[in-house]
DNA sequence: CTTCATGCAAACTGTTTGCAGAGAC
DNA sequence: GTCTCTGCAAACAGTTTGCATGAAG
């Protein structure tokens, strides 16, 4: 995909920053251009573990802060206490979440709308305004039931439908 | 406030779903109905323990774990991996968040133009339709720069603000 | 050659669990 | 009286930190 470009981009944004550009962080930046999905730092790990054992998961940490840092990622907990990560906007254009409650399956949800950006870019506006905030970003996550968990589910418990659910 | 109404409700919800009603259960209930923000467990703990030095971080996790089971109250995280909550929107209607990136700083946002509901209606519609979603709820997060930091830095780092605005 | 980045191990911190005793119904 | 809930302490898991070594520029 836009693989090479965005390694490009953040090799650049690295030494703009004052930052080295380093094998783990390539490999990083690399893995979540590549990957579908939000991955946590240990599924990261795991993965870059395969080829390159020597790199270890405290780099993973540090480099997965440096990215976040830099914008280049996002890092996100959907409910599990875990921290995932994914590119951001500025690498893949704005997305939002879909996720399921009880399988916990995150869908990314990326259709636009021409009313949408409309709307949001007013809302933003608003909001900008009224609590003299310089917005830069947003999320937006829709919770709910998926296909598979809808119809496996004979009696739906209300301790079952939760969002967020933990246990 | 509403307090009176929605401990009767959560009582109910209790009982109804086969759990007991217990003062640890209620004093957290009615902290969260009467606190403004998004208190985490441990800050949860420390005010409940002024009164009530005899409730344990044990039984305040298991508490919300608890409540957010039965939905009364949401989990989120916004970022700096604290699991945070506030009661949910059964009992307050909905709002969302505007977060501020360097002081962690949370605002609710409750207006409700009234296009909006309309827009998130109909978004919902259309994702429920083409993933197979049973939508039951969903979050709007704004990201940003609230106005003491803004002007609080007098020397932009790169890494403090984003550089990368040119989205 | 200087400075930043890395790996390892150990520390930290938020959260969960096992079990015996206390409390709700 | 029964069965759930609670408190304590100890275990766990994800993440961070200190320090010596190694690599980037």
């Amino acid at each position: 995909m836009g693989e090479g470009k965005i390694k490009v981009d953040c090799e650049e944004i690295f030494k703009k920053n004052g930052y080295r550009v380093t094998l783990p962080r390539r490999l990083i930046v690399q893995l979540l251009t590549n990957v579908t999905g939000h991955p946590n730092a240990k599924e990261i790990y795991l993965r870059i573990n395969k080829k390159h054992p020597e790199i270890g998961l405290t780099t993973i940490y540090r480099t997965l802060d440096l990215l976040v840092k830099l914008h280049i990622i996002n890092k996100f907990d959907f409910g599990d206490g875990l921290a995932r990560y994914e590119l951001s906007s500025i690498c893949t254009g704005h997305h939002h979440h879909i996720i399921c409650s009880r399988c916990c399956q995150i869908i990314d949800y990326n259709d636009s709308f021409g009313e949408k950006e409309d709307y949001i870019q007013r809302l933003q506006e608003e909001i900008s305004k009224k609590y003299n905030f310089a917005i830069s970003d947003h999320e937006i996550q829709f919770y709910g039931t998926c296909e598979k968990c809808y119809h496996s589910t004979v009696e739906v418990g209300v301790e079952e439908a939760s969002p967020f659910s933990t246990l």
